[in-house]
RNA sequence: GUGGAUGUAGCUCAAUGGUAGAGCCCCGGCUUGUGAUGCCGGUGGUUGUGGGUUCGAGUCCCAUCAUCCACCCCA
């Protein structure tokens, strides 16, 4: 046990309980998300190492601290990916779609991190991702937003909050960043290191600053949401009116700064207070300068994505199913027949289990943990008269039935 | 990467520095073709790992690994 092989830290087994609940977010994923006529596409794991330096931006900490890269056989640079648009970007423009019309896509699939494991937070994790290439006015913004609020809302996951906010663009950031730059400057007394260290990297990370002594500081500090062009706004505008048009619960928070380096205007999380510090359900925003900037035309485009365990920790827990019929065969002599017979069964849509055999006392506690609807009793009797004796187990009442009758029995109990 | 908490049976947990236990689970039995409750019995541990202190360490000390939580960051 103390030499026992383990997986790496912070990669976790799916395990059937947790399988259960994966599947059952993914297929709510996919009822929703062909609604609004996205399509899935899966693609690769391993990726190139430039592509992320390239579109996440090398400064950020995914790409500098946290990929797991390494230089295979061939001397190639790659790396494990550690979030889906970046590798969607590539794919499309790969694939010469870029005058193939608007493509709306989504992926399921893990992405790898190598942080140090917390709550809600492993190194290798799912993501059921969005990615909208080819729009660019807020009414698509509006409508990726009603699908992730559609999805999480039929998932039945409550006390889920939609902060949203705009970026801005490279017309109006850039004024906006000197700004609150100056702005920091003057009281970077009273703020934290870290906080320091962002205004270098990424200043406008210090407006999410937890620091208690940081945030006294940062009341009256310039947000993006006032510094926007005319353009951004209208287009801001435009977003928020069709929310409240769609009954979409959501709060404007201009603290909202996304990660990624690739983000503009739109940006959004969807939070909840139930997974401690890793509350964020679901993230996205909009991204119009990554196509061009990996290479192809001028595209605008729009995403999201979702962290399937996270969401997973909502949910509660998913009941086995249970069999149908439990077989139990009684005597070496009809074990061909009793392995015959729970075929038949299984041919005729019904799920099976075989008890192995050994005396009827041990078959019937098996059936029972099983939580078998019915038992079906196989002996040199029920051999000879080529039937089966079929016990209902919630009522104890019991049988001699065909296969045939078996099978429609079971079938109409469990259908219902 | 930084901090804190925790590591004893498959699981949940006991054990004033003096022979490692219980409950649950699992396996078997209670006259051999009938389950859930009951009764009896059984399997299962180098006490995470490696050092140290001691006559003696699950217990004290150091290191290391893992898990959890927080920082950081993010889904």
């Amino acid at each position: 046990m103390s030499e026992q092989l383990r997986s790496i830290r912070g990669i976790h087994d799916g395990l059937p309980a947790e399988v259960r609940r994966w599947r059952y977010i993914e297929e709510v994923a996919q009822g929703v998300f062909a609604r609004y006529g996205f399509c899935e596409v899966r693609l690769p794991v391993l990726e190139p190492t430039a592509l992320f330096v390239r579109s996440v931006g090398s400064n950020t900490d995914i790409v500098s601290k946290e990929m797991y890269r390494f230089e295979d056989q061939g001397g190639d640079d790659i790396c494990l990916r550690p979030e889906g648009t970046a590798g969607s970007v590539r794919a499309y423009l790969q694939a010469g779609l870029t005058r193939s019309g608007a493509q709306r896509w989504f992926y399921i699939g893990p992405m790898f991190r190598r942080e140090r494991p917390q709550k809600g937070r492993l190194r290798q994790f799912q993501q059921i991702g969005a990615e909208w290439f080819g729009v660019s006015g807020p009414a698509e913004d509006v409508e990726i937003l009603a699908m992730a609020h559609a999805f999480l809302d039929e998932l039945g996951i409550a006390d889920l909050t939609l902060e949203i906010n705009s970026l801005g663009c490279p017309a109006c950031r850039p004024a906006y960043r000197d700004k609150l730059l100056a702005f920091l400057k003057q009281r970077s007394d009273d703020l934290c290191g870290t906080c320091h260290t962002r205004m270098d990297t990424n200043p406008l990370r210090v407006l999410d600053c937890k620091t208690a002594s940081c945030q006294a500081q940062l009341n009256d500090a310039p947000e993006m949401i006032a510094h926007l062009c005319a353009d951004c706004q209208s287009h801001f505008d435009t977003l928020i009116s069709g929310l409240q048009a769609l009954d979409i619960p959501h709060r404007i928070n201009p603290r909202i700064v996304r990660g990624l380096d690739y983000y503009n205007r739109t940006a959004f999380e969807i939070i909840t207070g139930k997974l401690g510090a890793q509350g964020t359900v679901l993230a996205g925003g909009r991204y119009d300068g990554l196509v061009e900037e990996q290479g192809g035309p001028p595209t605008p485009a729009i995403g999201f994505a979702a962290g399937l365990e996270r969401l997973a920790m909502l949910l509660p827990e998913i009941a086995d199913t249970q069999a149908d019929v439990a077989v139990i065969a009684l005597g070496d002599a009809v074990s061909a027949y009793a392995l015959k017979i729970a075929d038949q069964l299984r041919r005729g849509g019904c799920r099976v289990i075989h008890c192995g055999g050994g005396s009827a006392k041990r078959q019937f506690k098996l059936a029972d943990r099983e939580r078998a609807r019915f038992v079906a009793v196989i002996g040199e009797d029920e051999m000879h008269a080529a039937s089966l004796r079929l016990k209902d187990m919630q009522s104890g009442e019991q049988v001699d039935v065909s296969v045939q009758t078996a099978i429609a029995q079971c079938r109409s109990m469990t259908a219902s």
